[in-house]
DNA sequence: ACAAAAGTGTTATAAGTACACCCATGG
DNA sequence: CCATGGGTGTACTTATAACACTTTTGT
């Protein structure tokens, strides 16, 4: 990537991916450990790379999340653009960064040669980050946490079949707030956003739990909270 | 631009700018006429131009702008990044489009010989539209409506003072519906978004408006709407 | 005196918030 | 029978929506 920019003197594009999930009650974002000097003592990155001529940037960004780090088919969307001058140590590189949201039951992580490994961090734990990827991760926060209120973006968040006391969970995680259990699932319930299966939960020692799905698993803008 | 792009076949980077203002009841857009082939015949584009490696992808905005329109001081801020492969037809551009906002007594436009000619248009009545330039105003414009309702930055479309029923017109012109007039003021005024002056408007025939100004002309999320 | 926009309160409806107990299961 | 999380309704408060007349000026 490097290379690139100064080669030419033009400033090239990359992508960068901000990928969340929750796992033991955390929220999570996916790594991978720089080799490259001036970060190769134990910085770490968001996924990410340059954007080939014969691809879109969207593109770009599946793939380049699914070559370093194994995950596919999650929910993904433009974050913003990092453009500042002096972002990248090796050159002019504007980053697209994008957004994405996985189910924690889904994931299955590389390992490649070019960035050693690959690796979750709890959003509160995070470790040293190459080039702008920390104010990268925090708009992305930003961002998920307003689009929890407004959207139903949760469902990507969540496994097919879910208890609501998880989906409560999750909001709760993601926003650092206690929710009212009767509020969020009148609520919940009122805006038809998850329906019921007939599928319950067992083999914990209380009463089982009820399992729910998405209605609609395409994005959709709603007043949820 | 199109030279770069091809020269080194890589994609290279450049803004683009959506400004709005309200001029006779009606939303407007800066355009550009276009003079190349194939957009040479009755084209128009938003303002915009390559980004320069010694300049932030911001900077290139605002310099754009300026240089191509004689517009300056405006409201500015990241709207999308467009990166589809055939969006420029001389090769490989991704536009970081921006948006902007400006009083309408505050313009002063300029031409140069590299573009014709520079012109506000009614949003309803827009011209041919050069790459994929209707995409980004239709983008553009769902943010101002958006962003009209849960912020205060109609105080860059508005003058210092202004009566509150222009303030009322803004928004209806650009969310497209009537507001009833004692509930938008009590909003308004509720939440101290502007305070009066002792200056009135006169010279009309009828009751004199008191002028009002924006308490704080820094971009603030609050709900209005 | 008339035309034109400014200015001003009240009531009804909807949405949000606070809050406590019983239920079903496993061990 | 006890511990654990599941599941449910009502009262209060706050925000939003609907609605009509009087005031001040210029002509």
């Amino acid at each position: 990537m490097p290379k690139v920019a100064k080669k030419y003197d033009f400033a090239v594009i990359a992508s960068d991916i901000v990928i969340f999930t929750i796992r033991k009650n955390k929220l999570n974002v996916l790594l991978i450990k720089m080799q490259k000097e001036p970060y190769r003592h134990n910085y770490w990155a968001t996924p990410g790379g340059l954007v080939r001529p014969d691809e879109s940037v969207d593109e770009s960004a599946r793939r380049n999340l699914f070559e370093k780090t194994g995950v596919k088919n999650v929910y993904l969307e433009q974050l913003y653009t990092f453009g500042e001058i002096g972002r990248d140590p090796f050159g002019r590189v504007v980053s697209v960064a994008y957004f994405a949201l996985i189910p924690s039951d889904n994931v299955r992580l590389k390992t490649t040669k070019e960035y050693g490994n690959v690796q979750w961090f709890g959003i509160a734990n995070l470790p040293k980050l190459a080039y702008d990827h920390k104010e990268i991760i925090a708009t992305a926060y930003e961002r998920l946490q307003k689009k929890l209120e407004y959207s139903n973006i949760a469902y990507s968040l969540l496994p097919k079949k879910f208890p609501l006391s998880e989906l409560q969970k999750t909001y709760e995680i993601i926003l650092k707030r206690k929710l009212d259990k009767r509020n969020f699932r009148k609520k919940i319930l009122s805006l038809d956003l998850v329906k019921k299966t007939n599928a319950t939960e067992s083999g914990r020692s209380n009463r089982p739990a009820a399992l729910y799905e998405f209605a609609n698993k395409t994005a959709q803008i709603m007043s949820i909270l």
